[in-house]
DNA sequence: CAAATAGTGTCTCTAAGACACTATAGG
DNA sequence: CCTATAGTGTCTTAGAGACACTATTTG
């Protein structure tokens, strides 16, 4: 088969983060053709010599171009067709990647251009589909899941993580069915004899009890 | 870029139906190399000339190996790496297709060699797994969604659909609280003046009030 | 009218929303 | 003791599960 025949195949990660308390999404400027200093997702080549699978290209990217380790990766949806890249047929397997603005700051973050997803500009090849694609996920999910947990740092309050909840779902949540709610699903578990202290009273601190995305139940 | 640093792409379909009532991925044999005669998914290149991107390459493919147009289809995952396929490292683009029964049996489906997800023989490739990811994402997926009622025709009753629910679901649903919901959700709608009649008192038919998968709501 | 399936009414129980209450720190 | 935030108790309400009841057909 010639090479003209088979597609091009990439990796793009919308790599998300909380800054300010605003959901917001890696938009460095890419390092090269086409589009080449233009805001975009981070992504890179499947390099086939190296890589076990497209998830594994996902950490190496993430590494080799962000310096990053996130704790929280995930598959979601290929794109694909002709037309969404100029030089030619491509599929691009979309990642959804969460990393606690703590982390970033550890690394140096600034050319990663953390860009609310409200406030996003003009973006090249489909990408601007991919983070709605990505944003609409992450709400989803958020409603059901531990997953926006993995926005905050290894420790947090429950005020904390209430925030972080109403922003990525985008809706306010009682504070007390919020508590009910998180502590009956075992999501997260005290680190016990730790307390933030600050102008008031202290608040417990929490982490969350599995290093993975924990679903709650859900019947018919 | 040589050919040898581009992986292969395919698409492969995870295509089920309800078979005496119990679901059923269709296992054709593969008509060539690798694995000519055993049975897979059904699948097939991306045709860079023709293909609008990757859902229209699963849609041809079953037009032309399975002669069908199928009322649901969903694109589930990508799986890949450098093992999966004898041929090299490759791109498996998955979907999950649902149709009637009735929809094969006019066509003429023998040779679709349909199989009880429950009884599947070795399969080549990572089929096994892709069928295993898309049966738990159809599981998954029926309790909060309109998603079984496309495994039945277009006019069914309410103990059909109640039947279709908990084939997927795996669990005994009540049926009063499931017609309460259902109606509720808006997700189907009587067709008027039609009725099935059978030995006893004759059922009211239903249709899908719309022809796209409707989400039921939830909250945190 | 018996049998069998279609469809409804109603009680209970769980969990979410609303909201007020108590608890504990700093100033 | 005031203020602000942390955390709890309780009432209401919505909806699922259990289950018994009524309705409508054929034989």
């Amino acid at each position: 088969m010639a090479e003209a025949h088979r597609p091009i195949v990439t990796v793009d990660i919308a790599l998300f983060s909380l800054q300010q308390g605003v959901l917001s999404v890696a938009l460095p400027a890419r390092d090269r053709d086409p589009y080449a200093g233009q805001p975009a997702l981070v992504g890179g080549w499947i390099h086939v010599e190296e890589d076990a699978d497209a998830t594994a290209t996902a950490f190496r990217v993430l590494r080799q171009k962000a310096g990053l380790r996130v704790p929280y990766l995930e598959q979601l949806y290929s794109f694909s067709g002709p037309v969404r890249d100029p030089r030619g047929w491509s599929v691009s397997i979309a990642f959804i990647a969460l990393v606690p603005m703590a982390t970033l700051a550890e690394v140096g973050h600034t050319e990663l251009r953390l860009t609310s997803v409200d406030a996003l500009p003009p973006l090249p090849f489909d990408h601007a589909e991919i983070i709605k694609a990505a944003v609409r996920r992450l709400r989803g999910k958020a409603t059901y899941s531990s997953l926006p947990a993995f926005l905050l740092p290894e420790h947090f309050t429950m005020a904390e993580l209430h925030a972080v909840y109403q922003q990525v779902i985008g809706t306010q949540l009682d504070r007390a069915s919020f508590r009910r709610k998180i502590m009956d699903q075992g999501v997260i578990e005290p680190v016990t004899g730790r307390q933030r202290t600050g102008h008031f009273r202290p608040a417990q601190l929490y982490r969350l009890a599995d290093a993975k995305l924990l679903q709650f139940e859900r019947t018919i």
